[in-house]
DNA sequence: TAGAATTCTACCCATTTGGGTAGGCTTATT
DNA sequence: AATAAGCCTACCCAAATGGGTAGAATTCTA
């Protein structure tokens, strides 16, 4: 039996998801709440185990973010799955970062949520493709690298770049590429002014990929 | 009438591939190639409009990473489904990352498969739940966040250390934080020490998120 | 209340770094 | 052959940085 939670304020949205898993076979809804508090307030983790909660973004009150946050201090094994009308990039990252498990739109069809709380279940994620978009554009590097490329760094300046991410010193590049510390320096000094930055610090900050 | 492409050295994985595109309504494989280099040697993008590459990963030769950097900027408007049997991390961020619109387990069903096409072409990603699941564990900041604590950093610590990740100066954070140059190099010197750099660009090579 | 931890400031010193300038070398491109 | 571009080395100087030590105020905790 699986045990789910629902948190979403819109009461019309949480009774249809509440009657939809209590009819389903295999699933039980131990807990619905229209915000955060009211969900803080019933749940006692040590007594009541939860697998997954479907869990609305903006709520009223505390958000939906803060609710994973919390929910995952309680309970590690507890799966979260965010339900959202929205597509912001931003509060889809927050989310993941606090540890939701799969971020929805609240327009997918009951049987597609049902196939994502199977597949967190299964140790995988769920996400709506539009999502799943945002989050892949976010690792795209074709720009990023362009944005490198087209300062026309030269080929020994990227080797060089390449070494500065690593936080190796001047002394230490020196030596890996069998050059003067003098050399290295001349180099650097040339990728700051078309990076258009002025220390080894802002220039990692600003352009490091990952 | 999408026009796709399929590489995979595979020959009856590429059989049935093109075999079932071909069958589907509103489909037209245009290429299928058992190499990169072969499907390089093939595609004029110029006279050849391919909506969709269906890609393996695991190519011999140049790999399907290759693929799609040289894909990519042939025809930015050409999407990449990354298709593998492996579940690496490292090749599923390299892919999206070289900007792969989608990576999916080659033991995904067909009608799996055709689905993530249309994603894609709607402005989506499609993503196998477990590769999903990779690339979410990659912003759950849980674990992340307690590496950095389990050092202890002070609640001052961690505050310096954020302005440190974005590459500011001593100076410029004694500004910001109302503190004196020797109070930030301070406190700075106390987080080297925890977190075993001694620079930082070493620093923020190392802990940088994001 | 006493001790511990944290925070802030200050000073010293050696090293590293950033920025400027200058000259010689090699390899295309014209 | 001449020019340009990239690559390597060297030197100078001021600023920033890393590391050590030390004292005082504050807050938390035993």
């Amino acid at each position: 039996m699986i045990h789910l939670a629902i948190i979403e304020d819109n009461i019309s949205i949480r009774g249809v998801l509440t009657d939809y898993f209590s009819a389903e076979q295999g699933y039980e809804v131990v807990l619905s709440a229209g915000s955060f508090e009211k969900f803080h307030d019933e749940w006692r983790p040590a007594d009541t185990r939860i697998d997954v909660v479907i869990c609305d973004i903006g709520l009223p009150g505390k958000s939906g973010i803060d609710a994973v946050w919390y929910i995952k201090s309680k309970s590690e094994k507890t799966h979260i799955l965010m339900l959202t009308v929205f597509e912001e990039r931003e509060k889809i990252f927050q989310s993941l970062c606090a540890g939701a498990s799969g971020y929805m739109l609240k327009s997918t069809p009951l049987a597609e949520i049902k196939t994502g709380i199977n597949d967190i279940l299964n140790g995988g994620a769920a996400m709506s493709p539009k999502i799943a978009m945002q989050v892949i554009s976010y690792f795209n590097k074709r720009k990023q690298v362009s944005a490198v490329e087209s300062e026309n760094l030269t080929a020994r300046e990227i080797e060089i770049l390449s070494f500065l991410e690593q936080g190796l010193a001047n002394k230490a590049i020196a030596e890996q590429m069998s050059l003067s510390v003098d050399t290295v320096k001349f180099h650097i000094k040339n990728i700051y002014l078309k990076l258009q930055v002025s220390s080894r610090a802002e220039l990692i900050a600003k352009y490091k990929q990952f």
